[in-house]
DNA sequence: GGACTTTAAATGTCTGACATTAAATTCGCA
DNA sequence: TGCGAATTTAATGTCAGACATTTAAAGTCC
């Protein structure tokens, strides 16, 4: 593992890159310590807090962890699906916030990836998943719930939908486009009538699902991605309407 | 923004968290300068070195960028597509390699999300999407090539598919699942006539694509899959056999 | 032999300094 | 007055050395 001193780039990015590669082509395996910080600074011919400020991008993206004492050190960390789901939901919700996508791009790629799991959830979903999906519709229900609530209810019932398909990697993938749609939808406000349409629709959802009809939960997804659109464009053109009244004149 | 000295976590990893906080919740903005390391390591009561620490955190998720000079400085980064693509590949990469996730799971995962993909893309695609699905279809029959080459020839393909759907956000959730498979399918080693079985299954979906026909881009990729997973049974099944002849006695 | 103490090795943090970069300012000159 | 070159300045990048803290292992005493 070599750094050139002569590159624009920072030492402590070069640092970082070439350990990342390191990982990443298995030359450092799970659970295998790095050497130390002084160590890795005699190596790499740089300052310990250079070397500090690499292991601590490497840190950032779970890809090691720290351990303090005397047989502590740097180890290669295993990346547990739970920490690759939460780089995930962050990394989807900011590219959503920052980069200007429209309601009706990010809810469409949304739907149609949920679909890619109805055919196999509809298959496998548990007893439990199910049992999930029927509580949260049940909670959506009730009059008193704030759109905050409903929203995260939301979320939760098609959590169960995608985790019913049982495998985690379509999970993992799936949580980012699912969970980074909720600030999203939190701007929508629903009232009461739209609410008991997309109740319904769940409820559709959830007999598929009951059902092992794969084809009836792919349909419910459609209709109930027609719903959220058509209610996001009224949502929208609300808004414009309230906030350029003169353009009528 | 305040940060807990008494914490059992880093300050490092606890300035980190509050500043990746302040740009999730929108209090720091895409192009905000940060204050300066000298001013965070007074309003954080820390050392420079440690706000250093924090903001190279930040630095590895794409969330700041900095810059030298009289006028520089941390600056809020804007998530850029490819950045995102890039974190989601090595993201996934890491999740399947180091999670013993069966090529099974994987496979299906990919291809479920894939034809997700397939109506929206076959409804949309540019006559420049079908002309590098046509080109890579070619360069995969020609006898020479290596099998990294035919992978590397096998993602191009479907990433023109993909992109084919005109939807960036589904393009960047694809991107892990298209390209963190390579590797598992470079594994495959490739006779002649899997090649040439795969590159006719291309040419179905390419066909499909052309005619607009979603349902048949659809099946295309299910049988796609089908070939590659008996396909990976056969090989892994004939290692297993090779590794553990006295089995058999 | 078990409980306690000591030791050592590692990360975590701080201080202060210097190097480097790049924009803003100033100065000199036409 | 206007413009280009030199200077200043403010910021990050890097370094050296020190001390604090944590943790496990080695050693010691009863």
């Amino acid at each position: 593992m070599k750094i050139d001193p002569k590159s624009p780039a920072d030492l402590s990015a070069q640092i970082a890159a070439a350990i990342r590669d390191a990982i990443v082509e298995g030359r450092l395996i799970v659970d295998q310590r790095l050497p130390s910080e002084a160590e890795l600074s005699e190596q790499f011919e740089v300052s310990r807090p250079t070397v500090r400020e690499a292991l601590k991008r490497l840190a950032a993206q779970s890809l090691i962890r720290t351990q303090r004492g005397a047989t502590g050190g740097a180890f290669v960390n295993r990346l547990s699906f739970p920490d690759a789901y939460a780089q995930q939901i962050t990394t989807s919700t900011l590219l959503l916030s920052m980069n200007a996508v429209s309601f009706e791009t990010a809810c469409e790629a949304r739907y149609a990836l949920e679909r890619a799991c109805a055919p196999l959830s509809a298959t496998r979903r548990s007893a439990d998943h199910l049992a999930t999906m029927r509580a949260e519709i049940h909670r959506q229900a009730q009059p008193g719930l704030t759109d905050e609530a409903f929203c995260a209810s939301d979320v939760a019932f098609h959590r169960a939908l995608v985790d019913g398909a049982g495998n985690p990697v379509l999970s993992y993938q799936l949580a980012g486009a699912v969970e980074a749609m909720q600030p999203l939808m939190n701007m929508i406000t629903f009232t009461a009538r739209d609410r008991a349409r997309i109740v319904a629709l769940h409820k559709d959802i959830a007999d598929a699902a009951e059902a092992r009809d794969g084809t009836g939960v792919t349909n419910g997804l459609s209709a109930l991605e027609a719903e959220t659109q058509s209610l996001a464009q009224a949502v929208f053109a609300a808004r414009a309407a309230a906030q350029a009244p003169r353009t009528a004149d």
